[in-house]
DNA sequence: GGCAAACCTAACCTTTAGGATAGGTGCACT
DNA sequence: AGTGCACCTATCCTAAAGGTTAGGTTTGCC
């Protein structure tokens, strides 16, 4: 099992390549940088696998994962990052990466994730589900009171201030003042953007 | 590698169980429901990994899922499926599923992945990152001319008449005409209700 | 050419939204 | 008792939204 590691960090670089030569038994190449790493990959042919640091020299985001993916011959590319914003990952994994590595794993799991990868398998994180399925428990929600959580709840209905007011049993006015200090604390300029914004966060 | 593969369809079963044993060695034990399975799993002890037909007699859902994990000690199990919502795929992970198998992946790649999961990881297909990515091209955007998009598009941001209409290069009045006869195709009473459908159905 | 469809604009109207300012209540905390 | 906060209401105002009717253009199709 051939692989390569471009990382511009020695310590990530230099544990890593232990633990997949000691543990796993590969053959690991390891460069600092991104126009190094294809070098290598030009003069030993392609590897099982690649893996590229996302935050490294020349790797400008996403190009340099679609350079090393034309040198490599058809064979996979990783991409390993230090945090995982699920769009990155995204973006990664459609651009045609063999996997998104978050450097947060533990050396067991990355080793299979490598082996399964330099089987031509597409790792993919829980994680990035994970993240997308349960939201940061809306930060914003604290700052409301129950009121406005009602009001707001009528804004993502789509509903009038006059209608809103005869559900909550109050006079239009108030609703109007609820929905100006909604809009100042949601950061909205209407209420169309308090509604959007509220739906985004998935507060209803 | 020691594997139980749970299904009710006799072909999907045996050719499943077949390649894996035949090409990755595995020793695969198989039933035609869940309660055989689980009686399975108390006779012989845990499986290094369950595969569960996710539509079959006594699953019930993700109850299912949840009792082979309670049975089986600690080690993986898997659902398998014919086809793959993303929402079901979520929420199996997130009960404690070891992987989700759509049944429309290839061989050799299933048998990656059943190896993958032997050794105790979550395997994810990248299928559901797509799906999420890309939504399903938007069904009552047929419905919606060229113009209308745009204005909708200016809706999603909260923006007023006034300032869709300026972006565009038209006067408010058009814009008000727009926003109209979307209302009426979205069947929405007011902009409000319009922006959020477009958001809800993922247009934008 | 006639015709329909999608588009743009105009003038006019009513309703709603959004905002400012002022004052009232009840509750909790000190 | 006083202070602060969240809440409710009132009046007055301007700006937007929503709707109607009546035109105009371009495009493509029969």
């Amino acid at each position: 099992m051939r692989i390569l590691l471009a990382d511009d960090h020695d310590m990530v670089r230099e544990t890593i390549s232990a633990y997949l030569h000691s543990v796993g038994g590969a053959e690991v190449t390891s460069t600092v940088n991104l126009s190094d790493a294809l070098d290598q990959i030009d003069k030993t042919g392609p590897f099982d696998l690649v893996l590229l640091d996302y935050n490294m020299p020349g790797m400008f985001g996403l190009e340099g994962l679609a350079r090393a993916l034309k040198h490599n011959g058809g064979k996979g590319v990783a991409i390993l990052s230090g945090s995982a914003p699920t769009r990155t990952a995204q973006d990664a994994l459609d651009a045609g990466a063999i996997g998104y590595l978050p450097k947060t794993m533990g050396a067991k799991s990355l080793l299979n994730a490598v082996r399964f990868m330099s089987a031509g398998e597409v790792y993919v994180p829980v994680e990035l589900l994970r993240e997308q399925a349960s939201e940061p428990v809306h930060p914003l929600a604290a700052k409301l009171s129950s009121r406005e959580i009602e009001v707001l709840s009528g804004l993502c209905r789509g509903q009038s201030n006059k209608e809103i007011a005869r559900d909550l049993e109050l006079q239009e006015v108030t609703i109007k003042l609820h929905v100006r200090t909604l809009c100042r604390k949601l950061d909205a300029k209407n209420r169309t953007q308090a509604a959007l914004t509220a739906k985004e966060v998935g507060l209803f």
